[in-house]
DNA sequence: AAACGGATGGGCT
DNA sequence: GCCCATCCGTTTG
């Protein structure tokens, strides 16, 4: 595992959104550790109407235009949040939203913080992680993360060890391309991104 | 299987 | 006052 450089960070904002999938997300809180490989990712524009950046700076989208690799943690729907990385020269104002992860480490951990009082039915690894919202419960993320770089911890972003040590196998995949979920505003564009056939992926 | 509505509160015109 | 990058339980076909 090893940490994604600021390099990473300076590509464009749709390849870094499709090279994100496949990295994994870690946290370590004094709960424990949670890793996610992300699996669904869609790109934010800063000439999009559907991103928040888009009508210029604002005191909530203000991390959006920050250094590049670091966390944009929106509230949402009076109850949610969403997380983001933000990409694109300081000043641009462009993000990649990651929508689900598939569940690595600390699966018990995420199952706890996922189950609400209510909801006695078990919870499969697949749906843990599998909206952004939900993977934002599920990671321990709060708004307290929101403008922290993700190049060093607590939250920091590792590319995978996609070489399988039992079988030899490299961890290929290929990538779906679709339109954005849940956007009113703005052309349908092609600028969400996931891996086929996982089952961690939100939606079809 | 799909459609629907309630929860719940900050952001922005 | 309406919108919202969501989720979940309930209802409907």
């Amino acid at each position: 595992m090893k940490l994604l450089p600021k390099k990473f960070y300076q590509q464009p904002t749709i390849k870094i959104a499709r090279n994100l999938l496949g990295t994994l997300l870690v946290h370590d809180l004094a709960e424990g550790r949670t890793v996610g490989r992300i699996v669904e990712t869609e790109a934010y524009l800063a000439n999009d109407p559907a991103c928040h950046a888009s009508r210029g700076e604002t005191k909530r989208n203000q991390p959006m235009f920050g250094p590049p690799g670091h966390a944009y943690i929106y509230f949402i729907y009076g109850m949610y949040h969403c997380f983001n990385v933000v990409t694109g020269p300081r000043g641009t104002g462009e993000a990649v939203l990651i929508r689900a992860l598939e569940p690595i480490e600390g699966l018990e951990i995420m199952e706890k913080r996922r189950k609400r009082q209510k909801n006695r039915t078990h919870l499969s690894p697949h749906q843990l992680c599998n909206g952004p919202a939900k993977l934002v419960i599920a990671m321990g993320i709060t708004s307290a993360m929101n403008r922290l770089s993700l190049l060093k911890g607590p939250l920091a972003l590792f590319s995978q060890d996609s070489f399988n040590q039992e079988t030899g196998i490299q961890g290929a995949f290929s990538i779906v391309t679709t339109t954005r979920i849940g956007i009113q505003e703005g052309a349908p564009l092609p600028l969400r991104f996931y891996l086929k056939g996982n089952p961690c992926v939100s939606r079809k």
